[in-house]
DNA sequence: TACCAGACTTGATTCAGGTCAAGGTGATGG
DNA sequence: CCATCACCTTGACCTGAATCAAGTCTGGTA
């Protein structure tokens, strides 16, 4: 979760050998778990390339996806001892390993790295906030049209008031898990944007913003 | 948000003077707000009494209160320019005011603080990323047992598998909108609560859970 | 002591979204 | 080119929690 954290911002013209020397880099494969929701915390990681999804999970198998994370986004800041949440590649990803200890050596050599990371953390609260509402108090249109707008804001492309193509990248049941909805309500509600000619539904994965701005209205609950 | 960080921890034998000039104490009436959502965010503040709960709107008026803070706690980490969340004092609070431009100078000064806060945010995190299970995933009943446990955790008395006596200082509106609830369905969980014996309404802020591991399992949907 | 206002509880009813149960679709491999 | 499998869509029905509507309890006031 997290993004944008070129580690490097905040190094400069660093040592890049020193960065090199405390990391280590990993491929995961489609669907692998890499963290484990519990277990003893000991590495930072950042998505190098792919996607990755962030969850938790009750006894009984019912899961919440806290997030998504690609290219650039920090994993871990979410843990003290213990991982506070569980991690899996979405369609393959690389990442690159940062053992606490040798962060805290690259923090000391880098002060100014203590204080992004502290932005990151920051930032990352600011946006559970907002997943808190929806959540708590959205219905399901909301949290789905929610999800396509918040989808857009990935597109570094500045968005008018045109159509806006997009492609989810996960299954629907990782949606479902995300807005804490089942699959079928999500389905659903695509059909129904979809006859209400909002969104075009391209191919399972390609979907079409055709009017943002009533998809953003009813994010906010003011259709 | 965020429990127990009495700034002074990480400045150990500091110089208080140079603290106490870059803060101000605040009182705060009750119910009245302190924080304005979407405003520009200037200061951190610490809770040094009473208690405050922060929280989100949606256009409509929709609430989620996003968390109960209390003395020793941090408020204005999920903030990069303007705030994510509204305060409002509960029950009347006392505050202390760092304005950034201060703390900055604070960090610098004490560059251990700066990790602290890190530390901080990155607990608060790990607490959402269970909220975020709460809301998305959990029943009304799991939501309400989950919120006596967490209420549990407040006292720092060890909790054995003897009855516990807490109060719940705010009005069940709050925990409504804190759970994801409406007031009713909180108000019927509680008397089915009594009326299952897992705990004892004594008055509408004093309640004793009569088997607090019981409890725990609900929470955990494990009943 | 009686009254009042605000907060809480309880009951009846409704409805959004979940559950259960068929189909459809499209990528892969034989 | 068809079979298969995994994933998605759609429909019918059900249910947990919301909504609507009375009560009830509490503490403060006169």
């Amino acid at each position: 979760m997290g993004r944008r954290l070129s580690i490097c911002n905040s190094i400069d013209d660093c040592d890049l050998a020193i960065l090199a020397n405390e990391s280590s880099r990993m491929t995961v494969a489609d669907g692998r778990s890499f963290i484990e929701e519990g277990a003893p915390a000991n590495d930072f990681f950042v998505v190098t390339g792919g996607r990755v999804k962030l969850f938790t999970l009750l006894p009984d198998g019912r899961r919440q996806i806290t997030g998504f994370a690609e290219g650039g986004d920090f994993l871990g800041l979410a843990a003290s001892t213990s991982y506070a949440f569980g991690a899996e590649a979405l369609g393959g990803a690389t990442l690159c390993r940062f053992p606490h200890a040798g962060m805290q050596r690259l923090t000391e050599r880098f002060p100014s790295l203590e204080h992004r990371l502290r932005e990151e953390a920051s930032r990352e609260l600011a946006l559970m906030q907002a997943r808190m509402t929806l959540l708590g108090r959205k219905t399901a249109r909301e949290r789905v049209a929610t999800f396509l707008i918040e989808r857009c804001s990935h597109l570094d492309r500045p968005d008018p008031s045109h159509p806006i193509e997009l492609d989810l990248p996960m299954p629907r049941t990782d949606i479902a898990d995300y807005l804490g909805l089942t699959i079928e309500t999500v389905s659903r509600i695509l059909s129904a944007f979809k006859k209400e000619k909002l969104i075009n539904i391209r191919s399972i994965t390609h979907i079409t913003l055709l009017a943002p701005e009533r998809i953003s209205m009813i994010a906010e609950g003011m259709e």
